[in-house]
Order: structure tokens, then C-alpha cells, then sequence
DNA sequence: GTCTATACAACGATAGAC
DNA sequence: GTCTATCGTTGTATAGAC
């Protein structure tokens, strides 16, 4: 054995976090340019400068590869919208800023967001059927979800069903940002200034 | 030359339609059943009882089939929509009927939400790249913002942008019904009710 | 016009040598 | 830890039987 760093039971190489670091970034850049079905392991493997079964050596699958490098995209993503969250101040306006941010950031990383739209079929709140044992949050919109729940204990927003509002306003912006990538064309700002009124009038307009 | 019956130039035969068909059932039935990437042509090919090669005769490619089959369901799914729209009077009670219908047609149907959801990348709303040659009407929603469009000039809605107003409701329909197919335990027809509001809310409550 | 048979390159995945 | 070699399967193309 080598010896070991003190880390836990399977504490991961040096050269082994670089080449699966490595080897993500390869799998993202392939798939945001090329879309999945063309991003083959052969096409990753040839860009990171290793052969194919070196590839299956780090990640046992072609599945494993790039749901690992969706993950790390949705991390990004998700560190992004927090970090905006916590300068709102009252629950009204962290629902705001959240849809906000939520278009801001898709806007400034279509990269990004182009892997996550290839891939999310595989999600929880895909609609795939193969999903063998995935772990299954309660769906993309949770957190969104815990927002209204926040506002409306605290009694500022109307009544209504916190599970279908945070959908129904997550699919709006899902909508909006799936149009946005087919037709770059459309003015995303005004849209965004549409989605926030929209969002406005889903969850009561005054306190 | 055969003996021709008096239609267009390539007026198909009666087995040809028969056959393409036949496949088209077989491709709705394992896509619904098994998700896109594990219908293969061998499969489909087994169900329908021919060979491999006889498929790829009447439709060029899987793309192709795939593609047939998924606008089958969609008209199909159109036609009840347009049925339920006609006995609707005014523009508010449209646009109301028209949540509703997708709402309850989908849930009346799960197997073709299926096919569309497992193929929806392909099309013209959606976001994957590989799209060669998409006819690429307006959208999804097009249809939507066409009544948006009218209930404006008749004036009896609030002043907003329609095609973010339809890419919104849309999505949100979208998003409540993905939840739905992930997690069947939703009460759909209290959402159902929930997005009706939703959409009064967003296009104004009264006239 | 309808189909079977066969061949092919590329895919994801595995086994075993170095 | 990384390689080569190989497997079964995929989508597609062609030849030719009836």
C-alpha cells in the first residue's frame, strides 16, 4: 500500500483527482459543443490525451463520467444562486432574487447550461425510466420550494400549494431558458423582468 | 408500371401503410415502456416480426421512425386540445380550456406524454444541437400565444409580452407535469386547479 | 415493391498483459 | 495505472431473392 495521508478509507490519488478532474472537463466541453449522443468515450478519452479503457479506469461507465460532470456543473450553479440569496433580505425578496439569479446566471453560462439540458433527463425530475438507483432529492425546485415555505410561514405571501407554485414557477423559467437556447434572438432581459412580475403575481402581490 | 389508382405521384400502397404503422405502434409502444436509448431497430424490428433491414425499407432511419412516431402522438394530442378549444367562448375561456386540456389529456394518456418527453430533444423547442434540419415552427407554446394574442385584442387581458407569457405558462404545465411522471403520487387535479389560478394571475384577473 | 441476408464501422464495456 | 485486444450490440449500407 502507499502510504496513506490520513484521509478516509479511500482517499483519492493526487494524480487520480487531476485525471478525473481532467477528464470532466473534457466530457463538459464535448457535450456543451457537441451534444451527449456525439460525445463519445472515444471523443473524451482522445481529448485528454489517454485511450478509452484509461477512461473506464476512473470512472467504471460512460453513465458515471458524465453524471459526475453534471454534477460539478449543478454544484457551480447552485454555490452561484446561494451566494446571491444571502444578500436578499425578507423572504419576498429572496424569492425574487432566487428567479433572478436563476436567469442571470444561465444567461452568463450557456455552456454550462447546455450540459445540464442535455443530461437532466436522467435527473429525478426527469421523466427518463431507466434511472437505476438514483437518489432522488425532492427535485430540482426544492429549494425554491423551501423559499415560498419560508415566506408563507411568515405570513407575507397569498395561500396557495408550495409544491405546485415552486414547479409551476420553476417551469416558467425552465421554459424561458429552453427557448432562449434554441433562439438565441430573444431579448432574455425583458423576459427576465416578465418572469419576475410573473412570479410576483403567483405568490400574492402585498403583504 | 403498376396499374395506379388515381392519386398523388408516390401514392403509398396498402401494405406500405400498413407496415409503417405497425412499426409506428411498436415504436410508441417500447419507447413508452423502455425510454429511447433502449428501443433499439433490432427490437422494434422483433415486435413487428420482420427483420432489421425490412424497418429501415419504409422508414430511411431510426431517426426517421422515431421521428414519425413521435408526430403521430403529437397530433393526436393536438387534435384533442383543438376539440376541447371550440367549445370554449371568448378568449379568457379559451385560455383557460387550453390549460386544462393539456393538463387533462396528458393525464388521461401517459404513455404518449412518454414518447414526447423521452423525444422532446429533437424538437424545435428544445435544446439539443444535433437538430439537422428541423422545420422549426414557433414553438411548443405557439399555439398558446396565439390566444394570448387575441384575448390582448379583444381586450380583455392585461398588457404583457405574449411570447414570455406563453413560454411561462407553458413551462409551468411542463413543470407540473414532469413532476408528475417522476412522482405519480401528485394530486394532479389539484395542481390542475392550482395552474388555472396561475394563469389568471398572469394574464390579469378580470376584463 | 417487399423483404432476408450479410457486412461494416463505431459504440460501451471487459479481461489481461505490462 | 495504463495499455492492447476483444466482445456483444448498435445504426446503417448494400446485394439480391421473390
Amino acid at each position: 500500500m502507499t502510504p496513506r495521508r490520513g484521509a478516509g478509507p479511500d482517499a483519492p490519488t493526487f494524480t487520480e483527482r487531476a485525471r478525473r478532474q481532467q477528464l470532466i472537463d473534457a466530457t463538459v466541453d464535448l457535450i456543451s459543443t457537441r451534444g451527449y449522443p456525439a460525445t463519445s468515450l472515444s471523443a473524451i478519452a482522445e481529448r485528454a490525451g489517454v485511450s478509452k479503457a484509461a477512461v473506464l479506469y476512473h470512472f467504471s461507465s460512460k453513465d458515471n463520467l458524465t453524471r459526475a460532470a453534471l454534477e460539478q456543473v449543478m454544484a457551480q450553479f447552485r454555490e452561484y444562486v446561494d451566494a446571491c440569496l444571502v444578500r436578499a433580505d425578507g423572504p419576498r425578496a429572496a424569492i425574487v432574487a432566487y428567479v433572478r439569479a436563476m436567469i442571470g446566471y444561465q444567461q452568463a453560462h450557456r455552456r454550462q447550461v447546455r450540459v445540464i439540458t442535455e443530461m437532466l433527463l436522467d435527473d429525478d425530475g426527469g421523466t427518463r425510466l431507466k434511472t437505476p438507483g438514483s437518489h432522488d432529492t425532492h427535485g430540482r425546485w426544492q429549494h425554491l420550494a423551501e423559499l415560498l415555505t419560508a415566506g408563507q410561514q411568515a405570513g407575507v405571501l397569498r395561500e396557495f400549494d408550495v409544491q405546485t407554485v415552486a414547479l409551476a414557477i420553476g417551469g416558467a423559467i425552465d421554459g424561458v431558458i429552453a427557448h432562449w437556447l434554441a433562439h438565441p434572438e430573444l431579448d432574455l432581459d425583458a423576459a427576465a423582468g416578465e418572469l419576475e412580475e410573473f412570479t410576483l403575481n403567483a405568490i400574492g402581490r402585498r403583504a
